[in-house]
DNA sequence: AAATATTTTTAGGGTTGTCTAAAAATTATT
DNA sequence: AATAATTTTTAGACAACCCTAAAAATATTT
């Protein structure tokens, strides 16, 4: 178990580590954290003895795997409670960060597990960035064009090229609607329509709609 | 603002305050929180400091206004979030105080009152402890037969006393379910039947309807 | 009213997490 | 390579909150 303060310091490194290869600075985690530079090294002193992560002086730490994925459980916590925020509670995405400090620091498996659910097991927060799974893990997803997927792909409906109304009720009517699971079934080269199955049904779509239709696809890197 | 563990220390003050007059003892909060009255000692000559409650040594402490409201809140939220986890989270009522117990020191105006809207604005906890409204007043209900109340009395919908399958699918098709405003219109001494509106419709329920439909009303005491 | 038992406070100390100031190590500049 | 600048660590201290042990006040018995 972890302090809040423990929690935050790996958050940061966390997010510090994510554009960088090497270790992460005293100096970075004392500016992102505010605090001072002693500071940061009589804690992460005391996170090195929690084997979280690896600090040889003056040469910065690294997160172990236990560390990573303690850093991750805390992003994914608070990242789920923005998508709360702002789903269930009507909070505007940029009033969401500062409750979601607080509640990332919440102990409960089946909160977060149960709060996943009902959320719909999102993979993005509200500022668009991306929820780690269960075991820590991110996901990468682009956004891309139906036409672009090769047979067998699937992906999550993310929304439109062409938001003219008219489109719009063409999806509405064909019951392709934002969230929903499409699978490529077959390719037509002949007029490049696509057969998709969605909700397990099967449907042929045109050219015309498959070059203005965008899908998040799991790339699993 | 005030400590996670000033809040504690003000929760089960205010507790311990509803059931006796005179003022809290130091053993007494030792004992609720599970600390050495030293330590109690210690905080209450803080939280004196801060104008939350009156510390005379030797003789207990009793709350401020100021101190009643801000641990009232407290309570508030605690309950809230218990409803919470309950009515959209799957928890069971036995499984969800710890939680709470974390989930109530949140700081986030905003945070309670939507969560208050999105809960239908309860009364009572899943312990059927009741939660302190806005102003921190506590709203003393009771369960009342629907045959109980006088006209233009109204009350919310709680639970049945006969709970035959039949019984209940009556009122489900009158439209009639837990948690539903229910307003007596007019009461007929003829056939002891009652005319009430729920959801902006009117309609007649018999006499035996009406005794076995329990609501809770508000008494303001 | 004394003596005894209980409650409460004080005195002194420990831990966590923070700080400032000074020393040590590393990095950049000349 | 020597010097200067920067980063990082150490040393010592402080506030919040908790502890144990002893002293003081209050309550209960005799
Ligand atoms: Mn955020
Ligand atoms: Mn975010
Ligand atoms: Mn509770
Ligand atoms: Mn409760």
């Amino acid at each position: 178990m972890f302090t809040f303060s423990e929690e935050n310091y790996l958050k940061t490194i966390y997010h510090l580590s994510e554009h960088s290869e090497k270790g992460v600075s005293t100096n970075a985690i004392a500016k992102k954290i505010e605090t001072k530079a002693s500071s940061v090294t009589d804690m992460i002193k005391k996170l090195a003895e929690k084997e979280v992560l690896v600090y040889k002086k003056y040469q910065g730490v690294t997160l172990t795997k236990k560390g990573k994925k303690t850093a991750a459980m805390i992003v994914r916590k608070h990242r789920l409670w923005e998508v709360f925020l702002v789903e269930k509670l009507n909070f505007n995405w940029d009033e969401v960060h500062d409750v979601a400090e607080q509640l990332e620091h919440i102990k409960s498996q089946k909160l977060i597990d149960e709060m996943d659910a009902l959320l719909g097991f999102p993979t993005v927060d509200p500022h668009g960035d991306l929820i780690p799974d269960k075991e820590g893990n991110l996901h990468p997803t682009k956004n891309r064009l139906l036409s672009s997927l090769e047979k067998n792909e699937s992906g999550i409906c993310t929304g439109v090229d062409d938001s003219s109304s008219a489109f719009l009720q063409f999806l509405d009517k064909q019951g392709i609607a934002l969230g929903k699971q499409i699978t490529v079934i077959e390719k037509e080269p002949f007029d490049d329509s696509i057969t998709i199955k969605i909700d397990d049904r099967e449907m042929a779509i045109s050219k015309k709609i498959a070059t203005n239709l965008y899908l998040k696809t799991d790339d699993h890197l």
